[in-house]
DNA sequence: GTGCGTGTTAAACT
DNA sequence: CAGTTTAACACGCA
């Protein structure tokens, strides 16, 4: 499953490889929940040029203009192949958009990954936006009883952030993940905030480095703590695990707990 | 064969 | 009521 990063990645190639070309036919394998058809999207996109590729939250928007933005949300298994048009269409395909010569699907085995189009602002900021200021983080904890872990994670709250960047963020925070959000004092809440910034960009320049063009897929073998067999921290302590919010969740003694 | 792991959602809980 | 937590979903993979 992708993360954050990853996206970040994927939304900068599909804009140099697609930026300007045409969207000339849009089809849906799947009809959404959302009740989105092919029809209302062709009518939409059809004929338009495609302006970039952006990450916003979990989800990549391709922009076409004005009232034509199509989002696109991977969810856990979601994957973009990008081909020459005359290729053979990969398997479990969800949607495809056929982009002057190229065709893009997303394709999802669990069919779960799925499109919205124009979908209304979702009033969480962005885990890179820059109104995420420490001084905005201090005011959105406050009185909070949530554990700190999870509040991260909430998409409504702060968008962006999975289960493996959380545990990543709060690593470098030095602040564990069980820690009620209402509890931690203003100066780890400042260190959060620039823990947040720095953990994704850094990761960003990290996938970047040795995949230059990804459009699919995850790396995370970079990851300082949130890593299946790996034993201990960079500075040496052990790492361990737990379950917080239902999420596996692996951090160290380092990290302070405030309740 | 068995159970893990993950984002979202709806339902339950405090 | 509003905020927070939990369980369910689907299924390839270790």
């Amino acid at each position: 499953m992708p993360e954050l990063p990853d996206l970040q990645v994927f939304s900068r190639n599909l804009t140099k490889t697609l930026k300007g070309k045409t969207l000339e036919r849009i089809g849906l394998d799947i009809t959404p929940k959302s009740g989105l058809s092919e029809k209302e999207l062709s009518k939409t996109l059809s004929g338009k040029k495609l302006h970039a590729v952006a990450r916003v939250g979990k989800q990549l928007c391709f922009d076409f203009g004005n009232d034509a933005q199509l989002f696109m949300h991977l969810m856990l298994h979601g994957k973009l192949v990008l081909q020459d048009k005359e290729n053979e269409r990969p398997k479990n395909v969800i949607a495809s958009l056929e982009l002057s010569d190229k065709a893009l699907y997303l394709t999802d085995f669990q069919k779960a990954a799925h499109l919205t189009l124009n979908p209304p602002p979702s009033g969480a900021v962005d885990a890179l936006s820059d109104d995420l200021t420490p001084k905005w983080l201090v005011e959105k904890l406050r009185g909070s009883r949530a554990k700190i872990k999870s509040l991260l994670m909430d998409q409504k709250v702060i968008a962006g952030i999975g289960n493996a960047y959380a545990d990543e963020i709060l690593w470098e925070a030095r602040i564990a993940p069980e820690s009620i959000a209402g509890k931690i004092p203003e100066n780890a809440v400042k260190g959060l905030a620039k823990a947040i910034h720095h953990v994704l960009t850094d990761a960003e320049k990290q996938i970047l480095k040795g995949h230059p063009d990804l459009i699919a897929g995850e790396v995370r073998d970079f990851l300082q703590v949130h890593q299946a067999h790996k034993e201990k921290s960079p500075t040496g302590s052990k790492i361990l695990h737990a379950t917080v919010g239902g999420r596996k969740t692996y951090y160290t003694d380092e990290q302070e707990l405030y309740h």
